[in-house]
This record gives C-alpha cells, sequence and structure tokens, in this order.
DNA sequence: GCGTGCATACTCGGATATAAGCTGTCCGAGTAGAGGGGG
DNA sequence: CCCCCTCTACTCGGACAGCTTATATCCGAGTATGCACGC
C-alpha cells in the first residue's frame, strides 16, 4: 500500500488557501511548499473536480476553497487526489480454481472483502474526523498569511 | 492508494493452510484459487520471511502455518506482502519553500502526518481484531479439507 | 531381514523480463484586468 | 470627466515523456522419499 505524494501537497495547499482571502495561483502555492509547479497544478486540478477548490481564471486568479474550511474533511481532499476507488478489490478468486465456491454460495460479499472493507471504513472514518480548519490551527498561520499578503 | 492483489491470495492461502494437515506446495496452492504459479511462489516467499508460514523443503514439501491460525492477525499477513512502510510518508514540505518552518518549530511531527498516521493506526486495528481462524469460519471449509485430501 | 547408499523427482529460492501507474513536463485556449482613445 | 475598446499578460486545462513499482516468469540449488543393493 502506498499513498501518492500528492495528497501531502494537496492537504498543505488546502491548508494555505484557508488563509487566503484571495485565488492563489497554482505557480505560487508551489513556489511556497517547494515543489514542482506543472504536477501541482495537476493535482489542484483533480481538487477542482471534486468540488473542493474553485478555479478563478483570468489575471490575478488562481485556485480557492469553495468552502469553509471547517467544512471540509481530510477525508475529502485525500478522496480527490487518490480516486474514489477502495484500495481493497476483491477479485473474487473464491469463485475460481479448484475450490471454486458454487454461485449460490457467494450472497454475500467475500469474507476477505469485508474484513479489508471494514479496516478501510475505519481509515476514512478517522479521516474524516478532522476538517482543514483543524489541520490550520496546527500550523503558523499568522506566517502564512504575512506571505500570503506580501506575495 | 492501492493494495497488492498479493494481499488477497496472500490471505486466501493462509485460510486453506489452516485447514491443512500436511504441508501445500506452493503451485497446488495456486491452482486450488485459479492464479499465477509463479508469482504466488513469491508472495509465499514473503510470508515465510515473516515468520507466517514455514517452507518445508524436499519431497511431499509445501508450507505450513508456523502457528494456530487464531494467533495469525490479518493484520500480520498485510503488512508481510506490503511491507511494514507506513502508506503515508512525510516529506517535510513544512521546512520547505517560500512558508518554510524554522527547524525549532518542526520538533513535533507534522500535523498533517500526524492525522494520517492516526487513521493508518485505526486501519491497522481493524486489520489485527481479525485472525485467520475467524476468516476460516465464514468458509466451507469441509470443502477445503476434501480437496486438500483428495490433492 | 536389516542397514546403507544412491538415484530421483519434487520442493523452494532468487535473478530476470514486461506492464501499469505515479511523477514530472510542455504548450495551447481562455479570461479578467489595465491602459488608451473617443465622446 | 466618463465610457468603450483593445491589448496584454496572466491564469487554467489537457496532452505528452521518464521512471519507479507491481506483475508475471524462468531456471538453478537443495532435500526428503523410495528403491536397490550388499551384508
Amino acid at each position: 500500500m502506498k499513498l501518492s505524494a500528492g495528497v501531502e501537497w494537496a492537504v498543505h495547499c488546502c491548508v494555505v488557501l484557508s488563509q487566503a482571502q484571495q485565488p492563489v495561483p497554482a505557480a505560487r502555492l508551489a513556489d511556497l511548499h517547494g515543489v514542482s509547479r506543472t504536477y501541482l497544478a495537476k493535482h489542484l486540478q483533480a481538487l477542482a473536480r471534486a468540488g473542493i477548490v474553485r478555479p478563478v481564471e483570468g489575471r490575478d486568479g488562481g485556485y480557492a476553497l469553495t468552502r469553509p474550511a471547517g467544512e471540509i474533511t481530510v477525508l475529502e481532499v485525500v478522496e480527490a487526489v487518490e480516486g474514489p476507488d477502495p484500495a481493497f478489490r476483491c477479485t473474487e478468486i473464491r469463485q475460481q480454481g479448484e475450490l471454486a465456491a458454487p454461485p449460490e454460495a457467494c450472497t454475500r460479499p467475500c469474507g476477505v472483502a469485508r474484513v479489508m472493507a471494514a479496516a478501510e471504513q475505519a481509515w476514512r472514518r478517522s479521516l474524516a474526523g478532522t476538517s482543514v480548519a483543524d489541520l490550520a490551527s496546527s500550523f503558523d498561520t499568522t506566517a502564512m498569511r504575512e506571505q500570503l499578503g506580501a506575495g
């Protein structure tokens, strides 16, 4: 199991955007964090498709949050970047090979899939318990606003 | 985020091994589940390195569980295949770029990393709550033992 | 009849190709803003 | 002095390479079994 590095970038960007009063360009967000401009742009597009940020076109444009930071959970950001597909995908090997189970015995999901789904549910629940605003409180937001204003 | 397909194979194999009274060859485990023989062998080697199964060499050899199935958690199997590394790896971007935090402010882990680690902890805790024996009870173990005996 | 040695067939184990997905990059389409000209 | 037009520079957006990782495979090293032989 491996999470994309873009997840970390996206979460940090949302924290910065929560402190901004004007749209912030993607290139500026990249410079603020010292990461690739073009690649970050890709992930910001994913956030826009998920409805978490809103692209503002034209001069003085950039990205802005669509909702108050307190209403955006970390889970939403992670799913926007990683995709909504569950990490574990059951390939129904219980119905394959020599000890294949008959179809009538497979009305319920495979036991393995149930355990994995439950674990992923716990993971999601934990991520959903923290909002972007909660995260922002653990950073030096004063310095952030200074940098954003000076930009 | 994406889990390796080998995780599903490994868990199913552990369930089968919990019902076997003799070592089961890797090729037979593959045929029982209808998956690639050589690739499954790779994952079984990972299980052996993790101390979950024990390879029995020579004729009539194969793989066998090292402990009672009730003492093997699903988490152990997943970590054996996926590796012990956490899914989220903090790259400390809070210390990079224009709004880099000073080192003296980074004595504690990054807030983003803390949230991700907590979620992963919840995921692990859930997986650790189910043993291979628990999983076996949701399968038709009678059919399994017949197939293993007929082998 | 029993012990020993050997041949055999079966097992695991690591080193090796192929495919997919993440990482990183580029250039084009579109738009809000600023400035100049005219009324 | 105010309004309109144009021009510019800046923004996002999707299409295009490079590289690490997962997937799948092959062949070689090692060993317990079974049999034959000798005692």
